[in-house]
DNA sequence: TGTACATCAGTGAACGCGCGTTCACTGATGTAC
DNA sequence: TGTACATCAGTGAACGCGCGTTCACTGATGTAC
């Protein structure tokens, strides 16, 4: 089941063979367990008996759990990646102007997140940066890796729109773009804490109308 | 060292006996850890070690490890109302106006964050959300009634707010009320992972413009 | 003021279970010639 | 088309260590009379 949602990119093109369909399979179950148990709480036991194999089994795919715990992040960031993409390539395509296309894709974010059936599973990023002492100094690097595209893909939005629409308020526009990750962030917290998932789409629509005042005023 | 800093009280009125001394440093030593290594990632063996006790000696303070955590979350919770308190009654020393005394509160708030002088060690509420299925349902409500519970308080205010200044912005109070709680959730999270203390306080005063900007219009 | 008893704040040893990891092995599928 | 070999995707058993919990016990401090 669930297997996120989120980030299923829109339509798979190659085909897994078994060996990686099994992988998936373990990262899918791994991601749900980690997400309400935290890393240390999620035993390799509990995934081979939902995955249908063996401890070894599980050693063919990955060779210790630090991996499993990287391979988990890599996957997660990649799909978010595919995701903003995807939302951003639809959003260009309904209007050119760089502030109403942001505003376009906060819209369509929002709607997207709306729609998951049980909610968003909840952000592997802020998962591990609640357990950071219990990876790899890679995996940590990874993690803030993830939240500086982020920045980096949001700000460059900003820096286009500032240009056309100087704003009313004194703002940083890298604290702008951060606050997108943040919001989604503390969103999904509220969401996951009060079980109410219209929770973290209000959020975004909020930091939506945010920008549109900060930009346009109104 | 630590032991939190944000919501030390600002004076202690009864001094501790022995054995309240030891729960506290216990607690000092989990809260450490959980917000580091999960709750499951935070054995038991390394709080003793830490704490200069016996195993036995944890278990004449704490039932089972259960207790540990629940024990852990109260101690949070309190201590954040005691600092929002706190905030409050010199914002509102300081202006009777509600939307400013909301605005200075906010400052306060920031300035209280940026003070911290390892930034803030990490947000319990968060910590749980992201590890639910390990706790008690007793646990996981006490969780929920902690963030209904910001909510409720900084809602109060926007109505009064909201009362005195049309909201230039169709908003519900509720979710502007709850962004003050993702914003900070989100911003904690920025600050971790980045390693970079002053980006929380940096969404705070980014939360504090929107409302300036709902309310007030500039 | 002295004695008896209760409570406080622990100690020390043992418990069994679950954990992540290792190792030698194996049947099924793919590739070269 | 048949055979030899390599790679894929695992199996099964054993490993030792660390985990949370229990139990009987204890010295120091507080309270009643």
């Amino acid at each position: 089941m669930s297997s996120n949602g989120v980030s299923n990119p829109p339509m798979r093109i190659r085909t897994l063979s078994k060996g990686e369909q099994t992988r998936e399979r373990i990262l899918d179950l791994a991601q749900d367990a980690v997400l309400h148990k935290g890393f240390a709480g999620t035993s390799l036991d509990e995934l081979i008996a939902a995955a249908g194999i063996t401890k070894s089994g599980f050693f063919y795919h990955f060779r210790d759990k630090n991996e499993l715990a990287k391979a988990l992040l890599e996957r997660y960031l990649a799909q978010e990646e595919e995701l903003f993409d995807a939302l951003f390539k639809r959003a260009d395509e309904l209007n050119e102007d760089p502030l109403h296309g942001f505003l376009i894709f906060l819209k369509l974010l929002a709607d997207t997140l709306a729609d998951l059936p049980n909610g968003h599973p909840g952000c592997m990023v802020a998962s591990y940066c609640y357990q950071d002492h219990l990876f790899s100094q890679e995996v940590r690097a990874l993690n803030a890796r993830g939240i500086m595209a982020w920045r980096a893909r949001f700000r460059a939005r900003l820096d286009r729109i500032a240009a056309l629409y100087p704003p009313r308020i004194d703002v940083d526009l890298d604290a702008l773009a951060d606050m997108l990750s943040a919001v989604a962030d503390g969103g999904i917290i509220l969401s996951k804490s009060l079980r109410d998932p219209r929770l973290l789409p209000q959020q975004v629509m909020l930091y939506r109308s945010f920008v549109r005042l900060a930009f346009l005023g109104n």
